[in-house]
DNA sequence: GTCTATACACCGATAGAC
DNA sequence: GTCTATCGGTGTATAGAC
């Protein structure tokens, strides 16, 4: 223990200045990204960029796979936010369901941000193992919280039981219902079925934009996506018995 | 003209043997393909594992991009011919609707070939732009008329136009009636917007277990995917009014 | 602890000899 | 048509200066 308070205080000198040189190197990385994409990441061009060779950048990252952790973590992390924040933001239109309005805020930070989105919704990483249980899953939870209170919130776990929807099997309704609590764990199975059905739906509709399949809608884009949450929460809420 | 009448018989000697080398290439690509993904397809690594130098496979594809696009060609064609299997195989269960079949034909492709998938339907190529009208066009049109077909054939024009669902702006509206008409152009707009909507339903279900974010649905992969396009057949054909 | 310097193996691509 | 040689790019590793 050093005898000044510095290090109960807060972090040291030394700490800081690790944490600048790693933000700033973050932040061009994050710019790299966006003009170049994910697989054309360069450590060397990262490091040129900031006016460093490579061999000073691998020492706040030993791994180019340790860069792409932090850029993954933080995206994910952004995109929670933004979507929280797109829940909670007073509908400009009181008609919007909650639900449109957070699948419009991950749908925004999509085209807004399409090599993050790449880079955490895209192709997977080659060489890349995501390190388990890190913040990267809570984010996630995080997300997905967000959009499973917008979608299913109103209802009680009795009406979420008997929707409307086809038989599951044994295995399967047992293996949901086995699922972590602080996910998807707490919901009735057919519920977590339907849950996760919606949550492709609203992921292809963003994915296909971003990565240029539906370049034919041009600038009708936003529309057609609202057009078909708006009918998906119509159809989840038409499978829910009445309270 | 040449005297012999070889090139109106057939393609000449050494066009057979070109074909064949360009075969043997694309065979040990895909290969390359599937064991290292579409970010690992080196040329260098190809040309070794067929015993023969970069260059010489340089005289068949002068640039990477174009043994990319030859590959790229393939998979769509590939999915295509596999959805359309899918699609016109008598149902093993005569209760599953069309629509699912061919569904579960393009799930069953992109699970098998995931990183052929992961080409076509990934994260787009950097530096790649794919030859405009080309084969893979027409792919691409033939899978969507046989989803279209077994989503939406059973239905007049009239039926179609009148399907329940927001109301479109004008612009959207003429936006979508003016597309090619060997496309969506001949759908009445509402119909159109559907089958966009449902088309990227399907595929998010798939992109999202190909890139494995729904790796703790496990081994229920396949029941989920089942459900949810019964699910979307049901609540497309609640759309429709009665013919 | 932080930086520079150098090296290795791989990649796509090009030029030119046979 | 296939080869050798070469260029500039990459991620990664080690040695050593301050």
């Amino acid at each position: 223990m050093p005898s000044d308070g510095t290090t109960t205080a807060g972090p040291s000198l030394r700490e800081r200045r690790r944490g600048a040189a790693v933000e700033e190197i973050m932040a061009a990385s994050e710019r790299h990204l966006d003009a170049h994409g994910p697989a054309g990441l360069s450590l060397r061009a990262v490091a040129r960029s900031l006016g460093m060779t490579v061999q000073a950048l691998y020492h706040y990252f030993p791994r180019r796979e340790d860069l792409i952790t932090a850029l993954i973590t933080k995206a994910y992390g952004d995109l929670a936010d933004a979507v929280e924040a797109a829940a909670q933001a007073p509908p400009d239109d009181p008609a919007v369901p909650g639900l449109v309005a957070a699948a419009e805020g991950f749908r925004r930070w999509a085209v807004t941000h399409p090599e993050r989105f790449q880079l955490i919704y895209g192709t997977p990483l080659r060489d890349y193992a995501a390190p388990p249980e890190g913040e990267t899953t809570r984010s996630v939870r995080r997300m997905s919280a967000t959009f499973r209170r917008e979608l299913l919130g109103a209802y009680t776990l009795a009406q979420l039981a008997a929707c409307e929807s086809p038989e599951l099997s044994p295995g399967f309704r047992t293996h949901l219902e086995a699922l972590p609590p602080d996910g998807l764990g707490t919901l009735p199975a057919p519920a977590a079925a339907l849950f996760l059905s919606a949550w492709g739906h609203m992921y292809g509709l963003v994915a296909l934009e971003v990565f240029g399949h539906t370049a034919f809608v041009g600038e009708h884009q936003a529309e057609l996506f609202r057009v078909a949450m708006l009918n998906l929460v119509a159809d989840t809420t038409r499978r829910m018995p009445a309270g």
